[in-house]
RNA sequence: GGCGUUGUAGCUCAGUUGGUUAGAGCGCCGCCCUGUCACGGCGGAGGUCGAGGGUUCGAGCCCCUUCAACGUCGCCA
C-alpha cells in the first residue's frame, strides 16, 4: 500500500511537470506557437486582448500570452462567438477555439512570428473582464514610474518587462548550471541572524519570544559562507538576498540579490578564474557573445589611467599625466602644482573638441565644477594653430607636449585638470565618462569586463581620520604584508579583487583570514576591544580555532548584472517588484503602520505617531 | 538630509509678454464598416492645470509654502 501511494504521487508530479506543448491536449496552444504548418488543425488559445480591429462584419483580435501574439478572427456566421468577439476590450481575458488557417494571400503579417496564420473562432468564452487599464500595455512608450509601480501587475504584462525577467531568469539559471558543473553546492543561509554592526546599517526584526532582543537581516551571508568552509563544505554558492538599511540612491534597493560564492584551499588566481569563467559562460549562453579575457589592472593603475576604481573599458581616451610639461610654465596656477608633491595635472583628449564654441566650453567647465573641479583648462588644436584661454602662457613646446601625451590631432581639444592627485584623478575620470557619452562610445551592446586587484587592506576614514577596512574585515593581507601591521598598516595590500563591467562594479571578493591571530589583529587595528570582538564575533573567532581551511570567494550583484545585460539604465527594470526611490512599495503601500496589539506582542512602542490607517487601527 | 528636473484629460504631451470658452495625439463611449494588423469614417464624453496661500482688474503662466515622482550628491563590508 505505501508503495502504490508513493508511486501515484510520483506519477502525478511527473505528469504535471512534463506537460510540454506536444503532450498537452492536441488543440491547446500558446499564443506564440502556431505556424503555417499548423493550418487545418483545431486549436484552443487563451490570453489577453492585446488589440482589437472591429470591421463591423469581421472582428480581428490580437490575443497575447507569455509566449507571443496570435491574430484571431470572429465572423458573423458564428453567432455566439461573434457576440463575444464584438464585446471584447483591452486586457479582457478570453479563451477561444477554432480552426487554424493560413491567412488569405497578401494579408500575412511578417512582423509577427505567427503572422502567416490566424485562428477562425467558432467557440469563445469571456473568462475575465478588465477595467480600462490606467496605461497602455501595448507599445513601449515611457509611462510615469509611480503609475507603473502602483499597477505593477499590468506593467509586468508589457513586452519589455517580460523580456527582462526572462533574461534575468536565464542568467540565474546559467549561474546555477555553471557552479553545479564545477561541483559547488547551493546552500541556503538564514535570513534571521545576529547583528554585526559593521559597514552598513542592519534591518532589525524584533523577537516576540525574547522580548527586547532582535535578529538582524543579513547584509550579506559573509560570515555564514565562511563558516560553511570551516564546516568542510568545500565549494559553496547561493543566489542570496541581502538587506541593507542605507539611504536611497538611484541604483539601490533595500533588498537585493547576490551571486555569493566561497571556495576552500584556493588562492586569488583560482577564484578569479572560476568567477571569470562563470561570467563568460553566462554571456555566451544568454547573450550569445564571447567577451574577451578580462584584463587585470591594479587599483593604482586604474586610478592613474582611467581616474576610477571601476573603469569603463569600452573606450580609450585614457588620462595622460602632463605635470612635467608645466614645470617651467608661465601659467603659474599649474606651475605651482609642480612645485610640491602629491599633485597631478591630467590631460584628456576630446576628439573633435576644437570645434566647440566658447559657450560650449563654459558649459563643460560647469560640468567639471559639478564634479568638484576648481576650473577646467581647454586647449584646441585647429588649422589656424593652438587656441586656448591660456594661450599666452603656452609655449609651443608645451602645446606640443600636450598633443604628444594625449595623441591629440588637429581638430581635437585637450582638457586639463590640475589638483591634488586623488581629486584630479576623480574629476578627470568623470570627465572621461562625460566625453564617452558625448561621443557615443558607451553602447549598451558592448561589454568590457575587467578585474581590479591590489587594493589596500585599510584606508583612512576621511572624516574621523580613523583606520577602517577598505573591503571588509575578513579580507586577508597579501603575502608578506603582515610585518606592516605594527609599522604602517595603511601601506598593506590586500588579497581583494573587484569585478568591473562597463564602469559598474559588479562585486568584490577576497581571500579571507583563516588564521585566528591575523583576524584578531585586524579587528584590533579597526579599534575593537577584546570585549567587543567577543560579543560581536566570538562565535566566529571560536570557529576559526577548530582547523579553518584557507578560503576565499566573491559576491556579484545579480540585479546589476541583469540590468547591464538587458541594456537598462536602472535595476528597477529587472526586478519584478521593486521599491521606489524612497524605498516604498507603491503597490502594497509598505512600509505601513501595524495594529497596536502587534507591537505589544513584540514588546515594542513607537516613539513616532503615525496616522493610523484602517488596517493599522484594527 | 542638500541640490536639480518634472507635475495640465485615463496615457503621452503642447499651452506665446499674465487676458475672454485650456488644446493635440492615443485611449474611452455611441453609430457605421467583411481582410485589418498603430484598421478606417462620423459623433460624443472627459480638466480642482499636484495641494495651500499670496501678488494682480485678471494666474495653467509670477511669488511663497507644501506634497509626490524621477535624477544627483552625502551615505553605502
Amino acid at each position: 500500500m505505501p508503495d502504490s501511494r508513493g508511486t501515484s504521487c510520483i506519477s502525478i508530479t511527473t505528469s504535471v511537470e512534463s506537460r510540454r506543448p506536444s503532450e498537452r491536449p492536441m488543440h491547446k496552444r500558446s499564443c506564440g506557437e502556431l505556424r503555417a504548418v499548423d493550418a487545418g488543425a483545431r486549436a484552443e488559445l487563451s490570453g489577453w486582448v492585446h488589440r482589437r480591429r472591429d470591421h463591423g462584419g469581421l472582428v480581428f483580435i490580437d490575443v497575447r500570452d507569455h509566449d507571443g501574439i496570435t491574430q484571431i478572427v470572429f465572423a458573423p456566421q458564428e453567432l455566439q462567438a461573434f457576440a463575444i468577439g464584438e464585446s471584447l476590450r483591452s486586457e479582457d481575458v478570453v479563451r477561444v477555439r477554432g480552426a487554424v488557417r493560413r491567412r488569405p494571400a497578401g494579408t500575412e503579417n511578417p512582423r509577427l512570428p505567427t503572422g502567416e496564420i490566424e485562428l477562425a473562432v467558432d467557440e469563445a468564452e469571456l473568462v475575465s473582464r478588465s477595467l480600462t487599464p490606467p496605461f497602455p500595455i501595448t507599445g513601449d512608450e515611457d509611462i510615469d514610474e509611480s503609475l507603473r509601480l502602483r499597477y505593477r501587475y499590468l506593467d509586468l504584462r508589457r513586452h519589455k518587462m517580460q523580456r527582462n525577467l526572462r533574461i534575468r531568469h536565464r542568467i540565474v539559471k546559467a549561474m546555477r548550471d555553471y557552479f553545479d558543473d564545477h561541483h559547488f553546492l547551493e546552500i541556503e543561509t538564514p535570513d534571521l541572524i545576529k547583528s554585526t554592526p559593521e559597514g552598513a546599517r542592519d534591518y532589525l526584526v524584533p523577537s516576540r519570544l525574547h522580548p527586547g532582543t532582535f535578529y538582524a537581516l543579513p547584509q550579506s551571508p559573509q560570515i555564514l559562507k565562511q563558516i560553511c568552509m570551516i564546516g568542510g563544505l568545500g565549494r559553496y554558492m547561493q543566489i542570496a538576498r541581502c538587506f541593507r538599511d542605507e539611504d536611497p540612491r538611484a541604483d539601490r534597493q533595500p533588498e537585493f540579490t547576490q551571486l555569493d560564492v566561497e571556495m576552500s584551499f584556493v588562492d586569488e588566481d583560482e577564484v578569479l578564474e572560476i568567477m571569470e569563467g562563470c561570467m563568460r559562460f553566462v554571456w555566451r549562453r544568454v547573450l550569445e557573445v564571447e567577451p574577451p579575457a578580462f584584463p587585470r589592472l591594479s587599483h593604482a593603475e586604474a586610478m592613474r589611467r582611467f581616474g576610477s576604481d571601476k573603469p569603463d573599458l569600452r573606450f580609450g581616451l585614457e588620462l595622460a599625466d602632463v605635470l612635467d610639461a608645466f614645470r617651467e610654465s608661465e601659467f603659474t596656477l599649474f606651475r605651482r602644482l609642480t612645485e610640491e608633491d602629491g599633485h597631478r595635472i591630467v590631460a584628456l583628449r576630446y576628439p573633435g573638441g576644437a570645434s566647440l564654441s566658447r559657450r560650449e566650453f563654459d558649459a563643460l567647465t560647469e560640468t567639471a565644477k559639478s564634479f568638484g573641479a576648481l576650473g577646467l583648462v581647454h586647449v584646441s588644436f585647429t588649422n589656424d594653430g593652438v587656441r586656448s584661454p591660456i594661450a599666452k602662457f603656452l609655449s609651443a613646446e608645451t602645446a606640443q607636449a600636450l598633443a604628444h601625451a594625449t595623441g591629440a590631432q588637429t581638430g581635437d581639444a585637450v582638457l586639463l585638470v590640475g589638483d591634488a592627485s586623488a581629486r584630479a584623478s576623480d574629476i578627470a575620470g568623470k570627465l572621461r565618462l562625460e566625453l564617452g557619452d558625448r561621443l557615443g562610445l558607451r553602447s549598451t551592446a558592448d561589454f568590457a569586463f575587467c578585474w581590479i586587484v591590489g587594493f589596500p587592506l585599510f584606508e583612512r576614514d576621511p572624516e574621523s581620520g580613523a583606520i577602517t577596512f577598505a573591503h571588509h574585515p575578513f579580507t586577508s593581507p597579501a603575502p608578506g604584508q603582515e610585518r606592516l601591521f605594527d609599522t604602517d598598516p595603511l601601506a598593506m595590500r590586500a588579497l581583494h579583487y573587484d569585478m568591473v563591467l562597463n564602469g559598474y562594479e559588479l562585486g568584490s571578493g577576497s581571500i579571507r583570514n583563516h588564521r585566528p591571530e591575523v583576524q584578531r589583529k585586524i579587528f584590533q587595528l579597526l579599534g575593537l576591544s577584546q570585549l567587543e570582538i567577543d560579543e560581536r564575533f566570538g562565535f566566529f573567532m571560536e570557529a576559526l580555532q577548530y582547523g579553518a581551511p584557507p578560503h576565499g570567494g566573491m559576491a556579484l550583484g545579480v540585479d546589476r548584472i541583469a540590468m547591464i545585460a538587458c541594456g537598462e539604465p536602472n535595476i528597477r527594470e529587472v526586478i519584478a517588484f521593486p521599491k521606489n526611490q524612497a524605498f516604498r512599495d507603491m503597490m502594497m503601500d509598505a512600509p505601513s503602520p501595524v495594529p497596536k496589539g502587534q507591537l505589544d506582542e513584540l514588546s515594542l512602542r513607537s516613539t513616532t505617531a503615525v496616522q493610523a490607517t484602517a488596517a493599522g487601527t484594527t
